[in-house]
DNA sequence: GTGAAAGCGCTAACAC
DNA sequence: GTGTTAGCGCTTTCAC
């Protein structure tokens, strides 16, 4: 990209400034550049601070991706997501607050697959990334098991299967067993329930604490009182009518998530139903959304930050060599609001 | 990484899959695995298939690193932020949202300074990675004015300073007016401004749309009311104590950012002032942790997804070689919360 | 249609 | 102390 001119004097060309024109300008060899920048010994005092002149004149920078290719290790992790919505990103929040001090940098990583998620967006963006640019990653709710790979993973909401990564997650059957047992308590007995996504552990035990809490109260379980809600607002919807337009509508609903949770306070909003008179609404996460619907949404607070940072954590120990737990539960938390209440008189 | 046993079938080693197992496996040459990955022109149909099977069963997929460093595009856009808190990460929502199927994918890099936010971080980040890794990059309230550099950039929240790169931004000179403006009209004399960080522009125009409304209703403007908050909770809270603890303290404070809000409601209520019967307190960005304090803030919330998503919008118009404004600014709100309220009588 | 050679920017080994 | 050589994984001419 730079180029010299015939004078010798380096272009003020716009591309990037290399180290071979920092190596130039100083009148030494490219490693030797290298060797001061990067603190090695082995460099007289004099050329050391004449290099470093340069480099500062120009501005020079390594590049990450020419330093990673050559080096083992970049002192960079990654976080790989689907996409950064509520959710992964309040995980991040987390995350990055662990990691001040490591001395590890972050790159969040998002492949926006065109057309929705695309299953195995993570072992692809994995396979792009590891073992040149990251030196670790977190992948946040991988739609595929995780194969053993070349750097050290750790997985949050993690997938359905054994043998996966080491992962961090709630405690999700304690949670739902909490979530359906409060909507009993107010009275509800026709309780219907969306599910998450399928191929994760969470909405499999989320489906899981429901049944029990039901079985434990001596509630039938209905197998029509429960739908597919993919952890979507959007998916929820159809969900959500065909149950609200039963003659025998449920009085309570538990969605798996705050999303799909929304998804139904909308339907039940244009059913002219309201909530919580004539519905109870109780979602899972407590995203930031959660606190500013209208109604304000009851749901079962995962601890987000908390969780990132032990992913974070996790990780670091797994890259200093460390050994660490399979997996880890943290424990969610009944966070009243308006959207849940008695059940309705006559029910 | 990968080696060949001595039985010339690839070992299952640790390391990645690269182009060169592919290659040997398929019985063909590195260049060519390349084209059909690529998907160029030139390769006989049987060749494609065999090298796709190959592909497909070792699960290679091309590095970043090594594909960047060749070529000059990367089909990545970089967002560079200090770290992932709320500001920066409500406006990555938006970003994620609008970069849904412009075929680019998403790298949100946080060199996480230890010992706070250093000076140029963006700078550095910049020079680490564009030229190789990223196309263009959106930098978030950066520290430094960002030169003319090697791509394109678009900055959010923008630093001071002539002929820095496009930036977006709220309108902060009206959306302060509105602030102040509503204070008084309920009746406040004795309102205090915490300053935002006085490197950004949005800083400096908070102050001046918050001086232009007082002046705009008669009342002097009192060097003494204010105070620097630097947007961070922290650094308001000794700003706040002292402001707070005068004989003639303020009835209200206008906080240049949430943040500072938060600082000041944490002090008021450490030192027994009931928010908003003793003071009310009024914010800027409506951040989600603005919805969920007590008492919840009232605050000029910024259009935080549309700033981030316009911002990956001028990005992609700038890599696609059009022209685009210098500056854009988008309306602010006012969001009447639970922290402001009538003057106290007797002030 | 395919492969040999060169090179992106950098760092690690090893001469000198 | 410093420079030469090699090579990370990939793409791009350009011969064959």
């Amino acid at each position: 990209m730079n180029t010299v001119g015939t004078d010798g004097t380096p272009s003020l060309s716009l591309g990037r400034v290399t180290i071979a024109d920092v190596a130039r300008e100083a009148g030494v060899s490219v490693p030797t550049v290298s060797k001061v920048v990067n603190g090695r010994y082995g460099v007289a005092p004099t050329t050391f601070k004449r290099v470093m002149e340069v480099v500062a004149a120009l501005g020079y920078e390594t590049s990450l991706v020419a330093a990673s290719l050559r080096r083992q290790q970049t002192n960079v992790i990654g976080i790989l997501v689907a996409e950064f919505e509520s959710f992964s990103v309040e995980l991040l929040k987390g995350i990055s607050s662990a990691a001040t001090g490591t001395g590890y940098e972050l790159l969040a990583y998002s492949a926006l697959a065109p057309g929705g998620v695309s299953p195995g967006w993570e072992r692809r963006s994995l396979s792009r990334l590891a073992g040149t640019l990251i030196d670790g990653a977190i992948i946040v709710t991988p739609t595929v098991l995780i194969p053993t790979t070349s750097i050290p993973v750790v997985a949050i909401d993690p997938h359905t299967g054994q043998a996966g990564p080491s992962a961090i997650d709630s405690d999700n059957v304690d949670a739902a067993r909490v979530a359906t047992r409060y909507l009993i308590e107010l009275g509800h007995r026709r309780i219907a329930h969306i599910r998450g996504r399928s191929d994760l552990t969470s909405a499999q035990l989320r489906e899981t604490g429901y049944r029990e809490s039901l079985e434990e109260a001596g509630i039938a379980f209905d197998p029509a009182l429960v739908r597919d809600g993919g952890y979507q607002a959007a998916l929820t919807a159809e969900a959500a009518r065909e149950l609200l337009t039963r003659q025998d509508r449920p009085t309570a609903v538990f969605a798996a998530n705050d999303m799909s949770a929304l998804g139904v306070l909308a339907v039940a909003h244009e059913l002219g139903l309201r909530v919580p008179q004539d519905l109870s609404v109780i979602g899972f996460d407590d995203v930031p959304e959660a606190a500013r619907s209208t109604p304000q949404l009851t749901t079962m607070a995962q601890p987000l930050h908390e969780l990132g940072a032990q992913a974070l954590r996790m990780l670091v120990d797994l890259l200093g060599g460390n050994e660490v737990p399979q997996q880890v539960l943290l424990p969610a938390e009944l966070v009243v609001r308006e959207s849940t209440g008695p059940v309705p008189l006559g029910s």
